[in-house]
Order: structure tokens, then C-alpha cells, then sequence
DNA sequence: GGACCAATTTGGTCTAACCAAACTGGACAG
DNA sequence: CTGTCCAGTTTGGTTAGACCAAATTGGTCC
């Protein structure tokens, strides 16, 4: 069973998401949300300190206010693919975008810094990818491997946790696509080899081309898998 | 005067930090620590909250363990940025180049979404940086200001809410370079005036690389600046 | 030497006050 | 009537102490 501040702060924070409060709007009473949900204030106030952190409200004597979206923190783009059924097919392309941008600079300040057994270790990550046939399960995490990989071996923390956060919090909401999911085993084994080559070769420009290849055709698969299952969706409700 | 829980919070940040414990070790326990700081256990225990929240320790029945950098949360760097008398160098140069992709992104997306009227304010705010001479102080405004803008009109929430984030970090901590900052603002002007131009034409590929261009001319002037505040503080350790 | 169990230690939760800042409404002076 | 100011009320902030459940620990028995 979790906590009771877990509820109330899941209850408060969908109904900000949800726009049942508006911005610069004041949130009911830390007493008053007490009495609703039925626990003790300091519950109530873990829950806040919880928006506090996610930088949803402002919480100060007086009262505690909605803030804006833009000025939330990164923890919050997980909670707001969990709104919903499906995930909002906008954010989840941002998302992506962000994420295969990153690895753009993963990729080349790997090739800079890595030694060369690092090399080594993601060159054999990604022969997988084209040297063998893989089940649509096995090329996903072949996938997610050779790119979590590229990311600890760039040594730039920034862009680790930045990458982690938005991997940690993508994964879990993008369980439904999983059955879904066709990857174009044939592209990717095209650009891994690329990849392949160009880390053997420590080619920095044919790095980057290869690598923003790649991460481009893993953003149009998953965003392939997610119109699919949109459609699925679609039909479901058409036939209830 | 700072609440308690804070001070206590920012002791043991830097305590973990500055690798005073090491990582998976345990941290004391909240009466401890409550008797060591002469606070009461729900301040400490709001402390605690802090570091999990930043992801530096995992606490749970049993006692709170310090955990790896790479598993924090992006709020850590700014505290990492301010440990020492100066930033760490490598840290900084890493802040830079991942702001720096990140601009290119924003600039791509502001091109394809963008209105034209939100082109032609950024295109105004890019037209001080080549028509007119600014003092040094007003010439790092004008370059903030079209960054910032052109992060907004990109609509990217996850981009935004990660470059505030990392603006909002920096930014304090780089305010000892102020004073050394040299700009080349005969380059910047260039760049400035190749982007103005390929944002008129909404031309994708200029912009990227005007942008790329602009963006690294950014990221080397606050090296340098960098740079030379370190040579200052040696200076000064010397004639000591 | 290893498996198990109970005592201790740890974080988790709750109650119930009191403090200080912010807001509110009415009295008062202009 | 209008604006100002001040006291009362409401709000979050902090503290204290007690109790619970999970984890750890150390001893005991097989």
C-alpha cells in the first residue's frame, strides 16, 4: 500500500495536469485537504512539498499557488505521459527529439574521451544489431543497450542524467507500444554497421551522421508503434 | 535566516559531495544527526527528504544510503558548480555543450513551428548583436535574450524545462566570470547576422549551422572567461 | 559453519500544539 | 465617500513526543 502522501500528492498533481486548477490559482488549505482526504496535515504537507518539488506549486505563509508548466522540473514530463490512456503524441515526440539530440553529442565526445576497450565494448554492442537476427524483443533492448552505453562512455554527467531521467520516465509509460513495436531491422543494421565502422576508424563526422541516422530511425519507430496503437485504440472504441 | 532543515541539508550535500562518505555507505541516523545539527528529528527528516530528492541518497527503513552521481537529479549540478572557490572546468565545459545542442534543437523546431510574427522578435532581438556597439555587459543580455527566446518559441516543453533548468544553474555560479568575460563581437556579429538572415528565409540548414556557429563562439567565450578568472585566483595564491 | 529467531535500531506516521507571515475586514481619518 | 491603517484570522512553518513497521544485528541452536 503506498504511503497517504503518495495519494494525495498523485490526487493534487493530476488535478493541476488536468487543469481543474488554473495557473496562479490558490490550492485549498493544507487544514482543508487534511479534512478532504481524510489524514493528518503532515501528510498533506509532504504532498506539497512533493509539488513543491516537481515545481508544479509554489507553496509560501498565505497559501500555495499553481505555477506554470515551463517552469516545472524535468520529473514532471513522467507524469504527464501517464495522463491519459495513451501518452500525448506531441510530448512523446519532444521527448525523443531531445533524447536523439542528446546522443548526437553522446556519440561524438565518446569517440573524443573513450579509450579504446570502450570503444571496443560498444563496437560489439552494435554488431548485434547487424551481424545477427534478432526477435523484435531482442532488437529493442540491442537497441537501448548500444545507446545507454554510448551515453556512460561519453563521461559527461550532465547528459547522463539528463538521458536517465528521461529514459527512466519514457520506458514505464511507453509499456503499451511494446506489442506493437516493428522496427526496420534492415535500416538499422544499415546504420549500425556504418556506426560500426566509423568508432573502429574513430571517424568523428561519420560518427555523427551514422549516429543521427540511427537515433532518427528509432524516434520513427516508436513513433511508428505509437500511431499503431492509437489506431487500435480507435478501433476498440468504434467497435464498443 | 534559512530554515534549519536546510542548512542541515546543505551540510550533508556537501559532506556527500566532497565524498565524505563514500557511495552505497551509510549516512548517520535522523536522531543523530538531529542531535549533532541541535534541531528536531522533522527537520532532519526534511533534509533527508532534500537528498533524495536529488537523488544523492536512498533512504528507507533501515538507514539512508549514499548513492551515485550518475543516478542524481538534474538540481545537483548547481550545488556541484558551487563547491570550490571556482567551478570545475570540466563540469562547465560539459553544461555547455549539452546547452549548446540544445539550442540547435530549439532552433530546428522554432523554424518548423514557429509563427511569423514569433520569428521576426527574434529576428529584432538578433539585429542588436551586428547593427550596434554594446558594451560588454549588454552584449551577454542581448545573447541570453535571443537564446532564451528562441528556446520559448521552440514549444518543447521537456527542451525548456531543461534549459531553464540549466540556465537557472549556471548562471549564479558563472557570476564571478562577469568581470573577464571578453566577447568577439565582430564573430558574434557575423554569426548574428547569418542566422537573422536564414531565419528570414526560414532556410533549416543555414539556421543550424549559423546557430551551431553562434552557439560554440558562446560556449568558448565563457571558456576563456574561465580561464582567465583562473589565472587571476593563481595570481593571487602566488603574491600571497 | 550455517540457519534461524528475537532484541535493537532505523525510518515512517501521527497527534497536537505554538510561531510567524500573509491575508481580511472593519474602524477611522481625510 | 475614499483611502489608510491596524487588529484579528487564516495560512504555512516548526517543534515535540510518542508509537508503528521494516531492516539490521547479534546471539543461539542445530
Amino acid at each position: 500500500m503506498p504511503g497517504k502522501h503518495d495519494q494525495i500528492a498523485g490526487s493534487l498533481i493530476q488535478d493541476i495536469l488536468t487543469r481543474r486548477y488554473d495557473v496562479n490559482e490558490r490550492l485549498p488549505s493544507e487544514r482543508d485537504l487534511a479534512v478532504r482526504f481524510n489524514a493528518n496535515r503532515g501528510a498533506v504537507r509532504e504532498a506539497m512539498k512533493k509539488l513543491e518539488q516537481l515545481g508544479l506549486a509554489e507553496v509560501k505563509p498565505g497559501g500555495a499557488r499553481v505555477k506554470d508548466r515551463s517552469e516545472a522540473s524535468l520529473d514532471v514530463i513522467g507524469h504527464m505521459l501517464a495522463q491519459g490512456e495513451l501518452p500525448d503524441a506531441v510530448l512523446v515526440d519532444q521527448v525523443l527529439v531531445v533524447i536523439s539530440s542528446l546522443m548526437g553529442i553522446a556519440a561524438e565526445q565518446t569517440l573524443e574521451l573513450a579509450t579504446d576497450e570502450e570503444i571496443d565494448v560498444i563496437r560489439s554492442l552494435s554488431k548485434p544489431l547487424y551481424q545477427q537476427t534478432l526477435t523484435e524483443e531482442a532488437h529493442t533492448l540491442a537497441r537501448f543497450e548500444l545507446l545507454n552505453h554510448i551515453i556512460v562512455a561519453s563521461k559527461n554527467l550532465p547528459l547522463q542524467i539528463i538521458a536517465r531521467s528521461l529514459f527512466g520516465q519514457f520506458t514505464p509509460n511507453m509499456s503499451a507500444l511494446h506489442h506493437r513495436t516493428q522496427a526496420d531491422h534492415e535500416l538499422f543494421a544499415t546504420f549500425a554497421q556504418q556506426l560500426d565502422r566509423a568508432l573502429e576508424r574513430r571517424d568523428v563526422p561519420a560518427v555523427r551522421v551514422a549516429f543521427a541516422a540511427f537515433s532518427d530511425l528509432n524516434r520513427k519507430t516508436m513513433m511508428r508503434a505509437f500511431a499503431a496503437v492509437r489506431a487500435d485504440l480507435g478501433q476498440e472504441a468504434q467497435s464498443t
